[in-house]
RNA sequence: UCAAGAUUCCAU
């Protein structure tokens, strides 16, 4: 059974659940019974997979048959619904365990925790957190990190700064990724020397940095504008024998041409691009390069590396299109852009959310509020609600053009379909 | 042998 497991698991990760549901069909044949590890090895496979129904049919035939669900088995269910956007019937599960005389322990909260937190409501993460510490679950350092990136993502930094000193007075040992988590916090409140000051700090506490770590505080100089401080982030990296890796050079690539450096961005690019260097680029390397030419008026050049690319077969996404398209409505080419976007689509690719704004807000912009309210409409036929930046975007033209009285019925129309105006 | 946390892309 034990191998058996080894190789479940080995499928699961290489996303392959069902050649992992087919061998766990041939055990039950093959009087190797299975066992719990090797059920929660498919619940959570499944749940990886994103297939929460299937886990949770295995699930409900665990507790119909021999094997009961363990709380290993519930973890990794709570946590797959959770990241699937059932964070409510994760609860349902806390509760069910309860009521079975399973304890909830650390990995069961830690999960709900950071549900909660990614979905931005902290209170119920911090009323979790205080429900843990009522039933004697000790939090460990993945709770607190959890708790960290929220704080941060809401603004409070302050509080996620004296959460890693209560955690060290908790006795819990903040561990490379709790200082990562912090350090990229801080530089998403514009805190990047705080940042490095973190950096430091680790080093101190014999905590080494790595490239995820670097990255981060990498790219909270960069959006500061400190590129040069950044580079020299990159040869402490070098010193310490650490390697930079795809991420680094997109960031860096990103930074350079925020500051209007784009012929050093250039440069970047086509040092990956050369065959000797290890790390190739990817789309999102190609996507900061092209957005940096757009921003530069140099739509041409954006195009021109963009159909290099694509013809060499390098696979680019609906992001590219969106910085294209928005480039064309910005020099004004409108047919151009449309032309673009129909082709994206004939591809195969999704316009989304930030497509259509991207058409809606360029058209407003050109005077076509007509066309663009077409667009809108028929966003709206098709039962696709339309997102508040789209209304924002429609109501923002209509302004311009005076057309209050439209604009009106907008706000009104937003709040009737429970869209809370920002 | 099974479960939880971190870094880079587009628009208002």
């Amino acid at each position: 059974v034990y191998n058996v497991n080894l190789v479940l698991k080995g499928f699961c990760q290489s996303g392959d659940c069902d050649k992992a549901m087919g061998l766990f069909c041939q055990m039950k044949r093959n009087c190797v019974l299975p066992d719990s590890i090797s059920y929660n090895t498919i619940v959570n496979g499944l749940c990886k997979a994103k297939r929460s129904v299937e886990a949770r049919d295995l699930f409900e035939a665990m507790k119909a048959g021999d094997c009961k669900p363990n709380l290993v088995t519930f973890s990794a269910l709570i946590d797959g619904l959770c990241k699937n956007g059932e964070v409510e019937e994760g609860l349902d599960l806390l509760e069910e365990m309860e009521k079975k005389g399973l304890e909830a322990n650390v990995f069961v909260y830690s999960a709900l925790i950071s549900a909660f937190c990614n979905k931005g409501e902290i209170e119920r993460g911090k009323q979790l957190f205080d429900e843990m510490l009522g039933k004697n679950v000790t939090p460990n350092v993945v709770t607190y990190s959890c708790l960290m990136h929220a704080l941060c993502k809401t603004g409070k930094w302050q509080e996620a700064s004296q959460m890693l000193n209560d955690m060290t007075t908790s006795r819990v040992h903040p561990d490379v990724v709790a200082y990562t988590v912090l350090a990229d916090g801080l530089c998403k409140n514009g805190r990047a020397s705080d940042a490095v000051k973190v950096l430091d700090l680790m080093v101190q506490k014999g905590e080494e940095p790595n490239t995820l770590t670097y990255n981060a505080v990498i790219n909270g100089l960069c959006k500061e504008g400190r590129v040069d401080d950044a580079l020299k982030i990159l040869e402490m990296m070098a010193k310490k024998g650490k390697k930079p890796d795809v991420v680094t050079y997109n960031t860096l690539l990103k930074g350079l041409s925020g500051v209007g450096k784009i012929e050093e961005a250039m440069e970047l690019w086509e040092l990956l691009l050369s065959k000797e260097f290890h790390i190739k680029p990817d789309v999102f390397t190609l996507n900061f390069l092209i957005q940096g030419l757009c921003k530069e008026r140099r739509l041409g050049d954006a195009v021109r590396i963009y159909s290099t690319m694509v013809q060499r077969g390098f696979q680019v996404n609906i992001v590219t299109y969106n910085i294209l398209i928005d480039g064309y409505l910005n020099a004004g080419k409108i047919t151009k852009a449309l032309e673009l976007w129909k082709y994206a689509v004939d591809l195969g690719f999704s316009p989304n959310s930030v497509t259509c704004t991207i058409l809606i807000d360029g058209l407003c912009r050109m005077q076509m509020l007509r066309m663009a309210k077409g667009l809108f409409n028929k966003k709206r036929a098709s039962g696709v609600r339309p997102t508040v930046i789209e209304y924002n975007a429609l109501m923002a033209s209509l302004c311009r053009e005076s057309s209050l009285e439209q604009a009106r019925n907008l706000f009104q129309e937003m709040r009737n379909v429970n869209h809370d105006p920002d």
